[in-house]
DNA sequence: TATTATAGTAACCCACAGGTAACTTGTCAA
DNA sequence: TTGACAAGTTACCTGTGGGTTACTATAATA
């Protein structure tokens, strides 16, 4: 059984995102897949081009599973939106490679453009893009009074979004921050709903 | 004029802030100062020890700058309570030491236990328990309505943070994250003040 | 003035990472 | 059956980064 772009390109991800560009090492990436590094240029021809279509692939993954706008659901009630949230939240804590994607834009930031603008979208526009769809769903249907939902949206989602770090850094606290989590949805629940 | 073990931290400082551990060379440590590499040995007995001592050194800075928390000033009124949270904000956002110790924590949290747990004191428990104190105050005098403090800080200081790390990724917008940051805080004087 | 410690230099060592070359093996189509 | 290609191996090259050594310059002190 021959090893797939695709296999290279998920080891890839796991180790450029554990030690970053500079730490990660080909052998790191060739032995966890049990084939010499010398057969990785086989597929690549450079640590720098595997790298950068490691990039194609953790954008498209990216878009495909979290960026992805056009089927958002509105919820009919508060408790259906908490419900919303904390699933999304879920997936978002979970998911193996959103996970690492999500180290990888941490620690390789700084680095070049490239990541730094997909770490703006993934950290800021896109979710707040997509509570903000949410919230003024919520508000055509009467169930939250017209407020600035970019405001709110970016308000709701940035506490989250810190605690998502938190999360990723000490993962061993993970019950604790999602006590945390609750209480924030909670207590916007509280100031937003029934007004 | 002799080196200084202050100024070697200080260099070793801005690299590692740029390239993270693996990445800095001793070389461009040595450079930035007019010595060679090996003059850094007369000084520090390996890379590793520079680093262990830029950590102390960043540690106490910043206790000595952001984390304290004996002198908290309480604001007497909302007005008061903006001006200082936003004089707070433009330090941590240009003061040069702290914006590599905040690039430092970012790119190195998941390197090792030490980084990390500065990390969480950095991003979350310090300024959480600063504004926590800051609520106190102003509801022990009657200008904040008793509520949870402590998730009412984390919800004005979340918003900030990841607006603060967007700044440091893309120093050129720093105009309209300003503005962002002044339209979160007006949000949440206009929902928690009068009331 | 001689001594000694400190901070510096140039030149080197060594381990090792990225990358290449030459050879092998397995699979599949003609 | 065989040729061709893809994917693998071993052995090697080369640059380079951390670290050492032996030597020098300077400034303070006995």
């Amino acid at each position: 059984m021959k090893t797939t772009k695709k296999d290279i390109i998920n080891a890839a991800l796991t180790v450029f995102s554990q030690k970053g560009y500079e730490g990660a090492l080909l052998r790191d990436i060739s032995d966890s897949l049990g084939i010499t590094k010398a057969a990785l240029y086989k597929h690549y021809e450079s640590k720098e081009a595997l790298w950068n279509t490691m990039i194609d692939y953790v954008e498209e993954y990216y878009n495909r599973h979290i960026g992805e706008v056009s089927n958002i659901k509105i919820p009919k009630n508060w408790e259906e939106f908490r419900e919303i949230s904390l699933r999304q939240i879920n997936f978002t804590l979970h998911d193996e490679t959103v996970k690492r994607v999500r180290r990888l834009l941490t620690i390789e930031q700084f680095r070049n453009e490239r990541m730094s603008a997909l770490a703006t979208k993934h950290f800021i526009t896109d979710i707040e893009t997509r509570f903000t769809k949410i919230f003024q769903g919520m508000t055509e249907k009467g169930i939250l009074k017209p407020t600035d939902c970019k405001i709110l949206a970016f308000q709701f989602t940035a506490p989250i979004t810190v605690l998502i770090h938190y999360c990723d850094r000490e993962p061993s606290k993970e019950s604790e921050i999602m006590d945390k989590i609750k209480e924030h949805i909670n207590q916007f629940l509280k100031e937003y709903s029934n007004r």
